[in-house]
DNA sequence: CAAAAATTTTAATCCAGATTAAAATCAAGC
DNA sequence: GCTTGATTTTAATCTGGATTAAAATTTTTG
């Protein structure tokens, strides 16, 4: 979807290098990750990449900012397909946990923000504050619409941020689980506990 | 309720530091936070810091095990109290969050288990899984007497976990905001966001 | 108050892991 | 199959922050 037309050498191989140093922190911290760590799954050199970035930060920095994107994409995603504020706010959550535990490989939870320079701190910050925003409109727009119940939407909003920012930490690449998460965590997270249940939307 | 009869001054430092920590681990991440990072807060100086622990390592072991102690107390606190399954459920996370925000002062997130010496890493792990299997038979009573709707409670679990978690990385120390996390995450994270809104437990 | 114990600081050392430079290897076009 | 540029490695250096030892200070005790 987002794919240039033509994806170099280069290209593929600096997002092996993301994807390999997201595993790498989401599994051992950020802190007990070395260089040496990540150039390991990529059968490479510690040196080797220096040559896609310019410092462990950046390499830091160009992970958070995937994470960024994983976000925006799901939230424009889920708007585009439309349906009441409930719907989309149900969609979004699917496809952002579907592409944390699926293709776009492991997403680096973003732990370690203030540990970056200050130009890109701020940046993924304004990345994270936005799209917080953006999730907060969209349970306005369900409240607006009569298909969410007045709330607060601040801390509905960090609920549910809470645990789909949580779910790379703990999953592992299990294919059935990665199923379940998808399936599961829309449902859990707008239908809360109770016996009483509501009418689900199964529409895919 | 968990106070030694006498607090000695070096219990008392000691407890300092850790909540030093733990604020210096939720703000700054761990590898950006130095042991003169949490010196500072105390008015120390870093080489201060090896009279109370052997090493970083230890300290942060030791924000780890106070972490699971919150989450053990609370949920020892909610069983106490009694009542249907969601009952204890929803007062589980009631008291969850009101230490993580409260006079027990910051908890560290845990986020950098892995970097933890073999031996400590296990025992968090252990109590780490614990607590999870502790929650999660909570959800299967409150399935068993009717309260909750029958549910995959590893997700469900995943789910409300993440959210708890996630809190010390967004909270910083506002105390009317603190009142509303307490107010509203049981509610939120047992009630679903629909319209249907089901009838509320107030009972305090 | 003096002596002893507890706590903190000063002033070094130490070291894992990041970073760099130059050399070696590899891939692609001609 | 040669040449050029792209990629990777080898072999160092460099460094911030952890760690330590000994000295200084503060607190407690008798």
């Amino acid at each position: 979807m987002a794919q240039k037309a033509a994806a170099t050498r280069f290209d593929l191989q600096k997002d092996r290098m993301l994807r390999a140093a997201a595993r790498c922190f989401n599994e051992k911290g950020y802190s007990g990750s070395s260089l040496k760590d990540v150039a390991n799954i990529l059968g490479l050199t510690d040196a080797a990449l220096y040559y896609y970035v310019r410092n462990k930060e950046e390499l830091v920095y160009l992970c958070y900012q995937r994470a960024g994107d994983v976000g925006r994409d799901a939230i424009d995603a889920a708007i585009a397909h439309g349906g009441s504020g409930l719907d989309i706010v149900r969609r979004y959550i699917r496809c952002h946990v579907a592409a944390m535990v699926g293709d776009r490989g492991p997403i680096a939870i973003m732990s370690e923000i203030p540990s970056l320079k200050p130009e890109h701190r701020d940046e993924i910050l304004e990345i994270s504050r936005r799209h917080g925003a953006r999730f907060e409109a969209l349970l306005e727009r369900g409240i607006a619409d009569g298909s969410i119940a007045p709330c607060d939407v601040r801390m509905t909003g960090n609920v549910i941020m809470g645990a789909l920012n949580w779910v790379p930490k703990w999953y592992r690449g299990d294919a059935a689980v990665a199923d379940k998460i998808v399936e599961e965590f829309p449902r859990i997270l707008t239908a809360g506990l109770g016996p009483i249940s509501r009418e689900v939307d199964r529409s895919d």
